[in-house]
Parts: structure tokens; C-alpha cells; sequence
DNA sequence: AAAATATGACCGAACAGTCGGTCAGTCAAG
DNA sequence: CTTGACTGACCGACTGTTCGGTCATATTTT
């Protein structure tokens, strides 16, 4: 299950190839062969790194879900009242998920798997579950700070934390059949202030 | 590329079983057996029909897509307030979207390919793409009705409708992997007072 | 130092399972 | 008898995985 030892560098190098070619492909269409092309090793090789393909998945969401909250708590322990933080906290998570935009097609398989697997009554992937949730605390902490600071109005954490993980994850959504960028960032512009109207005294 | 002729109701049961399918296992693992299966015909007998498992996709992602305007629609032609229009067009998408169960999954697959069609320089699937701009422009109207009538206040439409649109895709896309209905029913209310509030004149 | 030996990372040809799509034949209707 | 809807056994392309063998390097022996 865990990731066979040998040189960390080659396996780095087979999760990077299997992002770009699995965005690239879709994660059934996506080749084992191509990913061992792109990493400049042998098919065999692969499968000296990760014992089948549904294990390089998992790495994979792993690393990407690591380095998307790595890049939230960035965001989150930088000195800014509340309102700031927030309104940066937003437009940066935005950016940052569409700047990895092979991550986020992948991500949007292996969230739809987990729905699946839902549905299915199986447990989902532990990783993704994790994520958000810890994405979603973060919101609920910079809020809860706003509304001691008396900079916010009283409000159910949950519900607007789902709403601007909502928003966060719509907007990019909505984003990856755009292809007017001016257009985009004007609208995301807008709706960032009018979330954060709606979240006045 | 249409559908072939004969007989429509067997062709209607075969989109039907198909949505059930590929919603249960995705759409490349969804097998065309499975759908012939379920539909009460011969594998043989679904190529009478349709001449790939390609175009059972766009005939399904027609049906789906329409059927989910139409609704919008019949939401946009009830006789309410821009205010409680809008506020109920959120709700009632967002509920019609969750019953869709199997239809959700589907558009989630569809949409990523879509995405990957962009990103390739393709076009991407037309129907995925109207029926956006045509929920858009729903939302839209209620918003400038409501400006005229002086309930909202002034707002660059586009990004408004933008983050509307943006809130229902994120809010179901979250509610996919949340196995707590009560907990969402609550933040899905407080999320649409939220935003209703930030259109407040 | 040089030769002999051992190690294990690396490889890609071959294998085996899976399905989309085909087609020769069956069957019912007119 | 003719037509055409229907069927499922079959074909072949595709690809995840395996495995016997190669080779660069490290270690030991002489």
C-alpha cells in the first residue's frame, strides 16, 4: 500500500508525469506507457515505484490535495484582519487552483469517484474527505476571528463556510468552460464583493 | 449523427437505462452489455440505434441538459418577486440538481471533458455550452427585473449571475461527498440568506 | 589494482482480460 | 416469400500487469 522505497526522485518524477498525462487523458484513457515516457523510464519500471495504476491515483491526490492545503495555510497565517484575509483568502485559493489546472481536472475524476463510492455505500477516499474538511475549518476560523473583531455580522460558521467553499469551487468550475479571461476576472471581482456584502453588520 | 429512426420509445429506454449505467460506473467503465441489459434489448439491438457509444453520450447529455432547462424555466415563469424568484430559483436548482442524482454524476464527467476539449483547443461540447449560457441569461433577467423594481441594488450583472451560478455548481458539487443531509439543508439556507443579502440596495 | 562476483534497478516483449462494435442468422409480421 | 427488427457469439484492438533477462555499480577476492 505505501509507496515501495528506492530513489524518491524517480517517484516524484512518475507522479508529475502522471498529472500532466492523466489531466491530459482522463484517468482511464490515460496510458501507463505514456506516463513512463514522459518520466524518461521503462513501462516495467512503473510498477518497481507503485504496485497498479489505482495506487499511482492515490499518490497522486495526495500530493496534489497537499499542496493545495500547504498553499491555504500560507494564505491563512498572513497578518490581515479578518475582512482582508478572507477576501484574499478567496481570490488567491481561486488563482491558485486554476493556476494548477492539470490538478484540477484530475481532482474533479477523483471527486466524482468518491461520490460514486458513496452512493455505493463504500467509504471514499479519506484524503479528499480530509482536505475539505480542513479547508473548511480554515474558513470557519478566519470567520469566527471576524465576528469577535465585530467586523462581521452573527452568523451560522457552517453554513457560510460551505458557501464560500462553494463559491470558491463553483468559480473554477464555471471557469474551466470559460475562455474569456477578461470576462472572468471581472465577474470574480464582483462576486467576491458581493460575498463579502453579504456577510456585513 | 441523429439518432437513427424506428422505434423512439426504445430508444428513450435505452438513454434511460444509459443514464442509470454510466451514473453507477462512470462513462468509459459503464459497459454498452450493461446498458442493452437494462433496457431489455440485445447489445446488438443498441447499435440499431445509435452508432457508437459516443453518440449514446450527446443524446444523453441532451436529454439531460434539457430536461434541467426546462425546469429552470418553469421556475422562471412563476409569479413572484425578483426577490423571492431568485431566492427560490437558487433553492429549487440546487433540489433539482440533488434529485437528478444519476444525471449530476453524468454532467460532472461531461463537463470535465469538456474542460479537456478546451484546454486541447477542441470545441467543446456545444449542448453543455448553450444550456450554461441559457441558465446564465435566466438568472440575468431576474437580476436586472429586480434592479428595476429598486429591490437589488445596482451590480455588474455578468459577475452577479456569475457568482450565482458558481454558488448552486459548488453548493451540489460539496453536497456529492456529504453524507450529512440535515447539516447541509441548514447551510444550504444560510448560504442563500447570505447571499441574498449581499444584493441588499 | 584488477578481476571476479553479487546486487537490484531497469527494461520491454509477451500475456491475459476486457469491451466496443460486427454480422450471419433467427423470428415475427404482412 | 419478403422485409427488417432483433440477437448474441465472435472478433480484434487495446492496455494493465508480469517476468526473465540485462547491465551499471558495489563489494569481495586475488
Amino acid at each position: 500500500m505505501s509507496p515501495l522505497q528506492k530513489d524518491p526522485a524517480k517517484s516524484e518524477a512518475i507522479i508529475r508525469a502522471a498529472i500532466h498525462i492523466f489531466a491530459r487523458d482522463g484517468l482511464d484513457k490515460g496510458k501507463i506507457a505514456d506516463i513512463a515516457n514522459e518520466a524518461g523510464i521503462g513501462k516495467g519500471t512503473v510498477y518497481e515505484y507503485f504496485r497498479s495504476k489505482d495506487e499511482i491515483f492515490h499518490a497522486m491526490g495526495d500530493t496534489i490535495m497537499s499542496d493545495m492545503i500547504d498553499a491555504s495555510e500560507k494564505l491563512y497565517s498572513m497578518d490581515l484582519s479578518p475582512h482582508d484575509k478572507l477576501r484574499t483568502f478567496m481570490r488567491m485559493n481561486i488563482e491558485i487552483i486554476f493556476e494548477m489546472e492539470d490538478a484540477m481536472l484530475i481532482m474533479t475524476e477523483i471527486w466524482a469517484q468518491g461520490a460514486r463510492a458513496i452512493k455505493h455505500g463504500e467509504h471514499p477516499d479519506t484524503t479528499l474527505y480530509h482536505a475539505s474538511q480542513s479547508m473548511k475549518q480554515l474558513v470557519i476560523n478566519i470567520l469566527r476571528a471576524g465576528v469577535m473583531a465585530q467586523e462581521f455580522r452573527e452568523m451560522n460558521y457552517d453554513g457560510v463556510a460551505t458557501l464560500a467553499l462553494a463559491f470558491i469551487d463553483g468559480f473554477v468550475w464555471q471557469f474551466m468552460v470559460s475562455t474569456n479571461r477578461p470576462a472572468f476576472d471581472r465577474a470574480l471581482a464582483e462576486g467576491i464583493e458581493s460575498f463579502m456584502k453579504g456577510l456585513e453588520r
